[in-house]
DNA sequence: TTGAAAGCGCTAACAC
DNA sequence: GTGTTAGCGCTTTCAA
């Protein structure tokens, strides 16, 4: 047996398709007297309706979809994967509460194909440490007004809102424990060179104390000349690893991954939360609502917590 | 400026509507001569045509879509939500690659609103870790004739394809190393019982020396009583936070979530690579190319591998 | 070699 | 109150 449509529904019920539509959809301006708003209700549980959501898109040219396109990390360890799992978890998990559908998409961060964005008429984008050089791409298309948050990344246009966590917050209250000039750092490898820029300026570390996760072997080298210092870690999956070659009690560990439970017990640690999600979908929401209702700060930062 | 459409293309080119369809998809049973061809060609970079895949998916009855519904852990530790997240990852990685655009929902266990497939015209269909009942309710419904492929589910349902790691093949694999019968189990809490079940039985650990992970506290509480024997911990993540109450020398973990990477190294492992990810997108592209040429085998098993 | 036209399933004027 | 109808943007016979 093929799918209903509403006109199968309309024939069940003896009316008409636009009735149908109507009690479907409890049509704001319609009133359907409950008799019929019966028939029609009975019809479609008998015929085990289920709205095409691609025809209803189609007709009111909004698609219920919203896109989640994440560059991929250059370096593939399996750690890098999981960066932006949680995120994408609670993002999702809020969208789809919401009633919105969710596309992922992993991007070429060299070559990003974002027609998607057209393509399927997505009503808002999330996008996920992209390159600079993606904004001009997106500025120059885009002017369409799809709502489009920026995440983990530092750009200069003013187009776009921008969501991080506040790094340069996370170094302060660590400064309060630990003696950053004196220490070194694990950053992690983000596309966006912008924001890798920022963290490790804000950080205070100079450049040479500074290492950018790459794989475990460069990690281990540049952890064995350190060994007498204190290191500062972004992101839990990598002070899992460096935990492996170092003592963890002279570690800090900057959680920015939303999974602080695998930190060993033995480091510090300061955490991001996990706002970053809803903060994402908060002001998602209200520019779905009104594309110019969004906050006039464009930069949305996640404050740090300690523990 | 609104984004530009076939007839758009077709006024700029001087030609029909058809023609223009015709050279965009290069149809096949349609000869353009180049000259006609160019023209259609130019008007279309001109105008930075892109195509509407809704309607597309409206006159063509198929949405490019696939679908991976993933049954949202029980406990939410934030361990428990990367669980999937390399297989989503992998997964999404390939079917992106060749052009399908990826859904990704999470579900409510205990009442999973599989109407997405319908609604949204869905290819094809990974359901994740799923309980047994909601394959009745499935195959009721979903007669339809969508590729649906299970993973992380053991259900007698021989309609589905079901994709799972061999875990007996990983526990005879350890036995060479550890004496099962004197270890304890450390396993992962799915909503799928039967796999759960599956899990422990095939471990040959007596129920009492199971314990399955909701959480760190009583994870401590169980290992402080079980501090002399050897653990078979399940899941990376599980095992980074044993580790942390226990000697990780004393633990042998089976790595299903694709993160060899953070298990101590003290520990002995073994683990299913990545192939789940693989064998789920090879299966999925047979199905899509003609439902009926699976292999007839329904079980679909992943081999452990040592390392 | 090209075009006119019939839809795909749905919504929303606008008529009755 | 309810039905008619004109599309949304695209594919694809079928005729010219």
């Amino acid at each position: 047996m093929k799918k209903a449509t509403l006109k199968d529904i309309a024939k069940a019920a003896g009316v008409s398709v636009a009735t149908v539509s109507y009690v479907l959809n409890n049509a704001p301006n319609q009133t359907i007297p409950d008799e019929t708003r019966c028939r029609v209700l009975d019809a479609a549980k008998q015929l085990n309706y289920v709205p095409n959501l691609t025809a209803r898109s189609l007709v009111m040219q909004k698609s219920g979809l919203i896109g989640i396109l994440i560059n991929r990390p250059e370096s593939d360890g399996s750690w890098s994967r999981l960066r932006h799992a949680h995120f994408v978890d609670g993002l999702e998990r809020l969208l789809t509460e919401r009633g919105y559908h969710v596309i992922l998409s992993g991007l070429d961060a060299a070559n990003p194909k974002l027609d998607i964005i057209s393509e399927r008429k997505l009503d808002g984008v999330f996008v996920v440490d992209a390159k600079k050089e993606s904004f001009h791409l997106i500025s120059s298309r885009f002017s369409e007004g799809v709502p489009l948050i920026a995440v983990d990344s530092v750009i200069d246009d003013p187009l776009f809102y921008k969501l991080n966590y506040d790094y340069e917050d996370a170094f302060t209250k660590l400064g309060a424990s630990v003696n950053l000039e004196q220490s070194y750092l694990i950053a992690e490898d983000f596309n966006n060179a912008e924001l890798a820029a920022s963290i490790t300026r804000s950080s205070g570390i100079p450049a040479d104390r500074t290492h950018v996760m790459k794989n475990e072997e460069r990690l281990r080298q540049f952890l064995a000349i350190n060994t007498n210092r204190t290191g500062i870690v972004l992101n839990e999956f990598t002070s899992a690893i460096a935990a492996q070659h170092v003592d963890p009690a002279k570690l800090a560990v900057i959680c920015t991954a939303g999974c602080p439970d695998i930190v060993p017990h033995a480091a510090s640690r300061i955490a991001f939360g996990s706002r970053k999600p809803e903060a994402a979908f908060e002001l998602m929401l209200q520019l779905l609502d009104d594309p110019g209702s969004g906050p006039k700060q464009k930069y949305i930062q996640i404050k740090a917590v300690n523990g």
